[in-house]
DNA sequence: GCGTAAAGTTGCGTGCACGCAAGTTTACTG
DNA sequence: CAGTAAACTTGCGTGCACGCAACTTTACGC
């Protein structure tokens, strides 16, 4: 959706600001209406009349209920881990630069933050929403990464972007997964293999290192 | 879903055959209905009257109108994918294995398929589910490529097998993308960076190579 | 074979996603 | 400053996804 630049700069028009402004009320008032009744007793009516606009326009900012609540904590990370990447010294190998700024996102977890994913937990489909964010790192990500490699290779720095992506996603998934060990048991149904899920740092940094070596090569062919 | 196993042995019980045959009759329906009458002139009542269930039974089924339509086309191409991996001799570089397997069952394209195909292409929420659906080789990828690794990197298996999910997704993109330019201009919004969009091989390939160094990695832990 | 438990199907009801077209606000140009 | 084009919001209508509970079919043990 955004690049790194649309972060630091402020949004120009009156257009925008009202646009943000409304975003965030129906961010705001889906969570805070799914923390006080629980997530299945709100319904798209109340969060836009809470967030004071009509239930038709609430889902021109969100495809779903649970996008609205999940999009609350998330906010704009995805944008603040580009950021984070552009932010390394160019001399820091780039699948370093990356895992650093992709643990340091998912780490900044602040206390209305770590409360609002209890409830995430909860519920499956909140869940399932909240692992869809992860996807969302796509984009800027590769921006950022064909930025350091030549832009040559753009594909490679797609590709190496959906893989992140993936990885964080299977990250997030493994993290939370206690909370549901039906599904594991069934979608793991070929071999019984089970990961002894660990910290959220420790799950992201095990899920991203087997990339590694793609980022290396990748980066060897631009400055040999 | 299913892993390579199941492809080989046929359904034990009479349940099984039946709703493999409904299974069968959906998609079927669905397909000759999106031909006849043009993709957004069919409903999910007509679908599921043409193979002779309630609508509530197809969405059993199903989870949406495209995915019907789309995994008339795929039938069981992940499950083949697998397969086909797993039949290559434990010699090749498991890379080349992947690619291989990947390239060939993407490229068998009958005539009906590919016709199908053209229609697919036609319509945006057509072409997003046939995307979706390379998400869907995850699971078994994962099994046979943590066949192939030592069973206690089952972790690596699953990031690498979701990269290449995510690779084959990027490649299909690419694919069918010349349909709509406008998306890829604005998707792409931070450098106008486009690729050349040769043949499907081609573009699997491509998107795949960036992967082979994590893969050589992660098969060399394993035999050094 | 018979009874029982599990799996699958169906009707019904509810809330929702989304296309469309009309009305309203913002931005841009001379 | 006025006029116009583009962006955004909203009401309305349609089809759909999905939970629930009753009913039917299959599988299994005694």
């Amino acid at each position: 959706m955004w690049n790194a630049d649309i972060v630091t700069t402020p949004p120009r028009g009156l257009r925008e600001r009202k646009k943000q402004a409304t975003r965030e009320a129906l961010r705001e008032a889906a969570l805070r209406l799914a923390v006080e009744r629980g997530p299945d007793q709100v319904r798209v009516e109340d969060i836009a009349e809470a967030a004071g606009v009509s239930p038709r326009t609430y889902n021109n900012y969100f495809a779903s209920r649970e996008q609205a609540i999940v999009s609350a904590v998330t906010a704009d990370r995805e944008a603040r881990i580009a950021a984070a990447v552009a932010a390394r010294p160019a001399g820091v190998r780039l699948a370093d630069a990356v895992t650093d700024a992709v643990v340091e996102q998912y780490t900044n977890t602040g206390e209305r933050e770590h409360k609002a994913l209890l409830l995430i937990t909860t519920q499956a489909a909140l869940r399932d929403a909240f692992l869809d964010t992860a996807a969302g790192i796509e984009p800027p990500l590769t921006a950022v990464i064909a930025e350091r490699l030549d832009d040559a290779e753009a594909h490679t720095a797609r590709v190496l972007a959906a893989s992140v992506a993936a990885a964080v996603r299977i990250a997030l998934e493994g993290w939370l997964r206690p909370a549901g060990k039906a599904e594991a048991a069934e979608s793991f149904a070929a071999g019984g293999l089970v990961v002894p899920s660990g910290s959220l740092p420790d799950q992201l940094r095990t899920a991203l290192a087997p990339l590694a070596p793609a980022f290396d090569a990748a980066e060897q062919h631009t400055q040999p």
